[in-house]
DNA sequence: ATGAAAGCGCTAACAG
DNA sequence: CTGTTAGCGCTTTCAT
């Protein structure tokens, strides 16, 4: 094993001096520093973060805690994430909760309580009172991507205007007949999201005038199978309604998938529309309410280094950019009158 | 700050003492392991796995190196492994080559060779030359997943000889117009599974005496929208194919939203077949052959930690489980005698 | 069964 | 600009 004391030796150096020209500190004269990355690289040296780390205290790694691993919008935030992360000079941690009843308390004692991270990424999750005492001993810096967290720097789109947005267009097409598929809270997720989301809609259909049904407020898990089964169980009745508002693409999708199924047309008979703008969307020809995940990962890293790094720490709501893709999963309602942005009267 | 010192004070025993207790070594009395761990959990203590790792060597931690996150085979796989891992005590850090071409080499030297890993899961990608060079330097225990790579010992099911079998179904139904949707070598991801999948259909076709049509083998780039585009490809001219033989699951999702988008019906008009077993394929009433990505990713897991801590190292390839799950999207072609499990007759 | 002391590989004052 | 001297927090001989 050769450690920095071999390069000192066979350069005739100091420890320090080794270790300085290796971390380019401006003290040492250019020409030395070359010396010793030659050695350096000679004697194939491979520096030791843990070493360095316990010396420092810092140990140039993050942790992401994540719901689970296969959700479009958790794999996007981890890239964008992790990209920023290794740009500067940081590793990832992964800390999935995905594993069972028992991996939560798992992560939380025998992994992100081992002083083996800098900062902590949480995407889309909330604390139980003890794990925030457990998180504030600790120290470390914190931030929250997709749903608030007590006492958290957080950031991302604002729900409740954006599921808001999403129901207005539905309305201004013409539709009254409105039903949304929303996810609920899965294992100890974030439930401000859904339920931000679930008000939007409610205040855009308020402020049109329009009755809210309750039963046609499905959960759909935020996922294409779910999205499935919230559809079949929207059209199983007698009475359907003329649009589906998912509160994200995925389920959007298995609701179209469904819907084809089912014989019925989109947009002709159903008008379909989605929350996240993912890359599928265009294909689906979805109508959806664009995020940009991978975004509000980097922006999130680069606000947790910055933080690690000496800057102030901040606090509140970052809100992250949002946009309206119009395709063709949305339309006027059968049998409806043109489009009139005005106050559509309720067909019923 | 508290470290084991506090607790050697706080309770009249040595730093060595407390050490042992905290690990649970049996030549500790049951009542000193008793008091110092009262005494830990009293002073919030919490270990430093750096300290311990520098004065073990052993990092508890396991890196794993993806080609990309958001695809359903590495995203299973690494919550299969995840969940081992964490199981026995290791955390995992995430090696994501999806950030730009830079990425690779980034992690390769900044990250990976830092020990700060005691071992490497690779996922479906090989190594040039020179980072094969640096690994073995390194000298830590690899496995891969699902694609083999030279001097690893590799898991994952049989490419070549579930393609013949996914091939050969539909030739058992009576097609003889088939059309593959494949996946290229991105980013120095491993060739040769996309190359194993195609050969095991060359194989099937030849063995039944059918032709292969050359522009009937396309890139779906193992995701939906290049299943949709595949699919776009094959149905432009007017030559076109009964069944489609797609080498994910994904990209057969994609075909069968492109094939309705264009009026044909599936399975009447054209067959689609598929392979992984993704949860949706069921809501597609897709024919696929299923393996499990999660139970490789657990077993990698499991090889890896008990080389680590001592079993000898293997070498070759451990072959995984796949079943066959036949659904809906599967049928004889139009027009053709029912299903002849004998040989059946070129058409033309 | 427990303690004392010597590191693991690196960084951080403090001198020079 | 470079060297010396102490540690970082834990594990591990070697004694006792």
């Amino acid at each position: 094993m050769v450690g920095i004391v071999e390069i000192a030796e066979r350069t005739g150096l100091s420890k320090a001096t080794v270790s300085r020209a290796l971390r380019g500190l401006p003290t040492v004269t250019a020409e030395t520093t070359r010396t010793v990355r030659r050695a350096a690289a000679e004697l194939g040296y491979i520096p030791s973060v843990a070493a360095a780390g316990l010396a420092t205290g810092r140990n140039q790694a993050i942790g992401a805690l994540v719901p689970v691993l296969d959700r479009w919008f958790y794999t996007h935030v981890l890239e964008g994430a992790d990209a920023e992360f290794r740009r500067r000079g940081y590793d990832l941690l992964l800390y999935n909760l995905g594993g069972g009843p028992g991996e939560r308390d798992r992560v939380f004692h025998r992994s992100i309580l081992r002083r083996r991270i800098d900062g902590l990424l949480v995407l889309a999750l909330t604390f139980t009172p003890d794990e925030q005492e457990q998180l504030q001993q600790t120290e470390f810096p914190t931030i929250a991507v997709g749903g608030p967290t007590a006492g958290v720097r957080h950031i991302g789109i604002d729900d409740h205007q954006v599921s808001y947005l999403a129901t207005a267009h539905l309305i201004e097409l013409g539709h009254t007949r409105i039903a949304q598929i929303g996810g609920s809270d899965l294992l100890g997720l974030n439930a401000s999201v859904p339920s931000n989301r679930l008000s939007g809609f409610r205040y855009a259909m308020a402020d049109a005038g329009l009755p809210v049904r309750e039963e046609w407020i499905v959960d759909g898990r935020y996922d294409f199978g779910g999205g499935v089964e919230a559809t079949r169980q929207l059209f199983a009745g007698p009475e359907v309604p003329t649009a589906v508002f998912a509160t994200s693409d995925e389920m959007a999708f298995g609701a179209m998938t469904e819907l084809r199924r089912r014989g019925l047309r989109v947009p002709e008979d159903v008008s379909v529309i989605g929350i996240d703008g993912h890359e599928d969307a265009a294909h689906y020809g979805l109508t959806t309410v664009a995020q940009s995940p991978s975004d509000q990962g980097r922006l999130a890293a680069r606000k947790l280094l910055d933080e690690i790094e000496g800057a102030p720490p901040a606090d509140g709501f970052d809100p992250a950019p949002f946009a309206f893709v119009i395709r063709t999963s949305t339309a006027p309602p059968p049998a409806a009158p043109a489009p009139s942005p005005a106050a559509p009267a309720p067909s019923a």
